[in-house]
DNA sequence: GAACAACTGTGGAACGTTCCACAAATGACA
DNA sequence: TGTCATTTGTGGAACGTTCCACAGTTGTTC
């Protein structure tokens, strides 16, 4: 009839990327067949699978991800959700989930929201429109509200310490309370007694460790006030500050590693040696602690390892598991910005 | 007849999220009009459109992208691939990225490699498999083969400088040459004659550096021969042995802030005053150069614009133009590791 | 008030899979 | 050789959209 594209048997006209029916076509069988064949199941006869793949192979074929979803109402795909893309603590968590994904045959994207509410809402909303099957939410400043209507249409674990924790999403997180206490030990047990706390935002995570912070204070006697700072400047100040440099702090635990780092440039700024004058002790264990001079003692979180667990309960939770809660412990790795002498 | 399930005059099953039947039958209109009142057609009147608006809205309707996809045959989204999440580098390039990319309403998703060639292109299929419309890779180390093929297929855009750039994908860079010469010219100015380089990877922005840190030495009339170091400790061993120390370098110029950072504690740690005994200038200008003491000279690629820049073009390329090759101009921002007294 | 154009709205066929209820071929057994 | 079970393979109906060719409805104009 003179049509003018490759009309095959059946009426289906072939242009552009193979389809599952082109495969078909040239094997000369059914598209249900080529479908069985290439998803390995059993009821194919061993022959006929391999020659599917072979034609499957010359043809280029690959299976179109979107006719699959729709087909099956799911995607394979798991969605991680970050605060922050800057953060090296966030990325490595990412990176631990990732892995574990991978050995588990599920795969990852990656989304963030520039620690920004609304957009990580926005994102939340995409990665579902997106069909995640699943969502890792690490260190996100969400409404609890959002979190929990979007944990009542798929499975949601949040690494980091959430703000109110909606039962139906799953939670891993370091043991924060453990975390300052080993700091503020660490520090009496050097000999300090005026020691201070670097405080960070007001974040769950940074409450739970200025609130042990201060409970440790009180467990080991030392003495009051137990000094909080906000910013470094702030606490360096009341060092050279004759009036207050007598009851000035000699130690200082900070909430994260950055925050650390950013006083002991101040210190270093100001002439203070370091951990002669001003010890101190972060949160994270950076790699940035390490490149400092002297190196910064640091609280370690199993990063990756939570990472991992996370997946691994989102994982059961696909299986129809109920969410956990999961803490893992931290440990305290000294350094020279407390042991004079160690780099 | 004693049917189970709600069902509706057309013999429609309603059940599960709505679709877009569903709101047509609530809204008692066809659903080729939802779909069009949805998407904002104009040939729909106003007061119905209002009307199936709020039908939609109270059902609680979201539009499934996977369908919508599988119709419309394009995606609306971007794939972003880096080469490694933990580099801060790569991550503020992305967020260039997403930033434009929200401008001009797309969609970005993310994913990295671990500095793998393998698993890039691995995450590069599965991108393409998910039906992203382009792909900006971001300092990949990917095989100019398979970045072809995958550029014969969809718009592909190269932020860094790639090995070899078939010139079928799109390339944004920054101009390795003059961050190099800058480096040298600034420790040259600053009186040193015996500088060298630490240098990075075989990947092609560092041997960039590498051939224009020869070149600029030669330019200059600065003595041979010029020392290239691979890594902190061997310099700093060459400065403190009495062997080599009156040939030494005073001055080095690193081929990332990284690298700098090491040999930056590497030198505190011999006991060496930076910039006195060593001054050391980086690339990157990442926040790292502002924690050190004293602070890192650096050179600074405009990396949010390198990513915005990236975007346009591949929205330039989506849009039927050819692929362009965008060099941007860096810049060196001096601070203590080079000028004394300083911070 | 007939003819025609401009608006509004509709039904059904894609899109490329999977899933399900069957059909056809093969083999086993009496 | 007929019966029945098992293995292989098939066709068509989903999945939830968009797109296209049309059908109604209004309004305008002579």
């Amino acid at each position: 009839m003179g049509l003018s594209q490759t009309r095959a048997t059946n009426g289906h006209v072939s242009r552009g990327k193979p389809t599952i029916i082109d495969v078909a076509q040239h094997a000369g069988v059914s598209k249900s067949l080529v479908s069985l064949a290439l998803r390995g199941s059993s009821g194919v006869k061993p022959e006929t699978r391999q020659h599917i793949l072979n034609v499957a192979q010359e043809l280029g074929y690959r299976s179109n991800t979107w006719a699959r979803n729709l087909a099956q109402g799911r995607s394979g795909m798991i969605g991680i959700l970050l605060n922050d893309l800057s953060s090296a603590y966030h990325t490595d968590i990412a990176q631990g989930i990732e892995a574990a994904a991978t050995t588990v045959g599920l795969s990852a994207i990656l989304t963030h929201g520039h620690r920004d509410e609304e957009a990580l809402s926005a994102r939340l909303g995409h990665m579902q429109d997106l069909g995640a099957d699943g969502i890792i939410v690490v260190s996100a400043a969400l409404n609890p509200q959002h979190l929990a209507t979007a944990a009542a249409r798929l499975p949601i674990v949040v690494v980091g310490r959430p703000a109110a924790v909606p039962d139906t999403v799953g939670s891993v997180w370091n043991n924060d309370e453990l975390g300052a206490r080993l700091a503020v030990e660490h520090l009496a047990g050097l000999g300090h007694t005026r020691i201070a706390h670097l405080s960070g935002s007001p974040r769950p995570a940074s409450r739970a460790r200025l609130a042990s912070f201060h409970t440790t204070m009180t467990d080991l006697a030392l003495p009051e006030p137990h000094q909080v700072f906000h910013g470094p400047h702030a606490l360096v100040h009341a060092m050279g500050d004759p009036a207050t440099a007598r009851t000035a702090p000699t130690a200082v635990f900070a909430s994260n590693d950055r925050r650390a780092a950013k006083l002991h440039a101040a210190a270093l700024d100001a002439g203070l040696r370091i951990p002669e004058d001003l010890a101190i002790v972060g949160y994270d264990n950076t790699e940035l602690a390490t490149l400092l001079r002297p190196q910064l003692t640091s609280i370690d979180q199993p990063r990756h390892e939570m990472g991992q667990r996370a997946l691994h309960m989102l994982v059961d939770m696909l299986g129809g598991q109920p969410p956990r809660r999961d803490v893992v412990e931290p440990r305290l790795i000294a350094r020279g910005s407390t042991i004079p002498n160690s780099a």
